[in-house]
DNA sequence: CGATAAAACTTGCACTTGCAAATAAAGACG
DNA sequence: CGTCTTTATTTGCAAGTGCAAGTTTTATCG
């Protein structure tokens, strides 16, 4: 095995970077990582039950609801039993949440323009293509292609 | 932003999935993550101090410190002060360091083709290609650039 | 319908993590 | 040479994390 060109020594290592990098402009807001992840996703896709929050964000079901506690604390989502099945919490933004989300969002935007400042359009375009894909594959053959 | 083509967001879920997918192949040899991630730098670039290994790692040197520690009471790795320069700690894997981890590198190939396997070999080769230039762009115009 | 299983979270516990401060060993300098 | 910095690593402390077990609410089935 060639390490340097192991790609999941390559992702994890970019992946970690990306966060080691914006980490400074989410300590300004106040907010962790972690914390992010979840704002992000729940902007994208509206209310989530904690379930699918958990599976969009890759964090584990029992931290993200600590997680989603905290949040809630700092006023950033709210917590609500679903109406037609009350096992079912779903997070939403708060107001301040989407603010907060919003305002960062220009400084993730660089982020990602800072690291592929030196591909071209159409490589920045492959990895947008490909990542999905490997992550699919892993997710088709995996321990709950069962 | 569109989350969906966001790279750190592509970037850290594809990374997460590697973990949980490999876990279980750990658990086996009774090692985490990131004994794995100190392994596998290790077998490549042989003795190394912990700063480096923190580096190559992506992993906090206090964090990479006490880590260490575990893999050295479980006789994975050899601490030993640099005999030029004492503030320096080398790590070493030991022989039985050394067959942990080359018995898990048939596994770890195999997550790799896992993963990859919707791909073409030029696709991989893109990937191979890409994703340190992202991940040297970042380090070149970070905070550490100063 | 009533018991049993399944689903969706939450929590106890033991361990890991990162920041900031502490330690220890070179270097730099007058 | 002795002091002041810088470099390399370790540790105190206050959180955060994941697994396994517990809780609550829905389904399933005879």
């Amino acid at each position: 095995m060639e390490l340097d060109s192991y790609l999941p020594y390559l992702v994890n290592r970019l992946g970690q970077r990306f966060v080691s990098e914006f980490t400074p402009s989410l300590a300004e807001a106040g907010i962790d990582v972690q914390m992010w992840r979840a704002l992000s996703v729940l902007h994208r896709h509206g209310d989530l039950p904690a379930s699918a929050l958990s599976e969009l964000t890759s964090i584990n079901l029992s931290t993200l609801s600590r997680l989603v506690g905290r949040m809630d604390a700092k006023g950033l989502v709210l917590r609500r039993r679903d109406g037609a099945d009350s096992r079912t919490v779903n997070v939403r933004l708060t107001p301040e949440g989407k603010r907060a989300t919003e305002e960062l969002i220009p400084k993730a935007v660089a982020l990602e323009a800072r690291a592929t400042a030196g591909l071209s359009r159409s490589e920045i375009e492959t990895l947008r293509r490909l990542l999905p894909r490997l992550y699919a594959s892993l997710a088709a053959t995996g321990a709950a292609a069962a």
